[in-house]
DNA sequence: AGCTTTTAGCTAACGTAGTTAGCCAAGCGC
DNA sequence: GCGCTTGGCTAACTACGTTAGCTAAAAGCT
């Protein structure tokens, strides 16, 4: 019996597409031994259990997604930074619907607060060419945070139900917070 | 061997308590049986399966939180309305944190739509004292939406790490929510 | 009341998923 | 070549959701 050759890095991004692939709560063990072309197993000489997979892939997630803003935002101010940046956090998570479920409901973790603070300082670096007081740049960041994940997942999980457009309502929501953020 | 006297409605109630007491993710059929002395099949015959129980869960919890919302605006206008459903609705998911996860993830259903649509009636009053155009309107009650669904998902996640005080961050949130809308 | 029908509970059993224990050979360093 | 580490395996167990089929409690009818 040949061996696959598998670390943790690769058991984790396997994992996180075929979240991707049959969304977050389809990732199953099994499923995943068998994309790997291994017994199911065979999987924990690589990660301690489910719930340290679902911590990796979310913890991959937050740092995909504060590179995919942080390159958006390069060389922007004021309201087309913030413009970018949350579309930029939008287009990630509809591209990677799986990875960034496993974001939400996940117990949070050295390694996962590490990978959080890393994907907010993206946002901060928004909000620094907004006047804000620094006494209330925490809380700015908080409004934003919970607005655009707010929105991501609502659309993520088919929350809305009727007719007006999404990207429309997207676009004028980016209006809103800039509005509110001055 | 007496009955229990069991039916739908007591089924799903005791569902969501136990929901707000172990989390959405503990609520399983064998520990809903026990609470409610009964053997796990029996269960069955009252709802027909889990998926069903949180959809029915799901549904009561925005019934719930709607009546909130909409007893907490009753006699308010503009900004004092925001923040009167805001508070309302984020204090209703604090209080039932279960319940209100519940509504995350679930497959739209029929009857789970109609609850959502009441649910943002409640909001949608709240807008008409906003001079927003009615072309708008719906735009604004997604972004409105996504903000308190955000901000209290998060927290009842324990999303937010770091130390500012979250009642503090809400209130500003409130502000900004309110600057965004004129 | 007595008889019939419905139905809410039960036990038994099965499938699936996560996990652990323990074995064995592949590949590495000497 | 030799031994050690380790990544794969099989076997087995637990927990949970679900279905089938039985039985007795309640409800309805005459």
């Amino acid at each position: 019996m040949p061996r696959a050759g598998l670390d943790t890095a690769t058991v984790v991004a396997a994992g996180a597409a075929l979240a991707d692939e049959v969304g977050f709560a389809g990732l199953t063990m099994g499923l995943l031994a068998e994309r790997l072309g291994v017994r199911t197993p065979s999987l924990y000489k690589h990660i301690a259990g489910q719930e340290d997979l679902n911590r990796r892939i979310a913890a991959l997630a937050l740092d995909e997604a504060a590179d995919a803003v942080g390159a958006a935002i390069q060389g922007y101010a004021g309201r087309d930074a913030l413009a970018a940046a949350a579309r930029a956090f939008r287009g990630y998570v509809l591209a990677h619907p799986g990875r960034y479920a496993a974001t939400i409901g996940v117990v949070p973790d050295e390694a996962l607060a590490e990978a959080g603070e890393r994907a907010l300082g993206s946002f901060r670096a928004v909000l620094r060419s907004y006047p804000i007081e620094p006494e209330n740049l925490d809380h700015a960041l908080r409004a934003v945070r919970s607005l655009f994940h707010g929105f991501a997942t609502l659309q993520a999980a088919n929350g809305f139900q009727w007719s007006a457009d999404v990207d429309q309502s997207f676009e004028w929501l980016i209006g809103m917070a800039d509005r509110g953020l001055r």
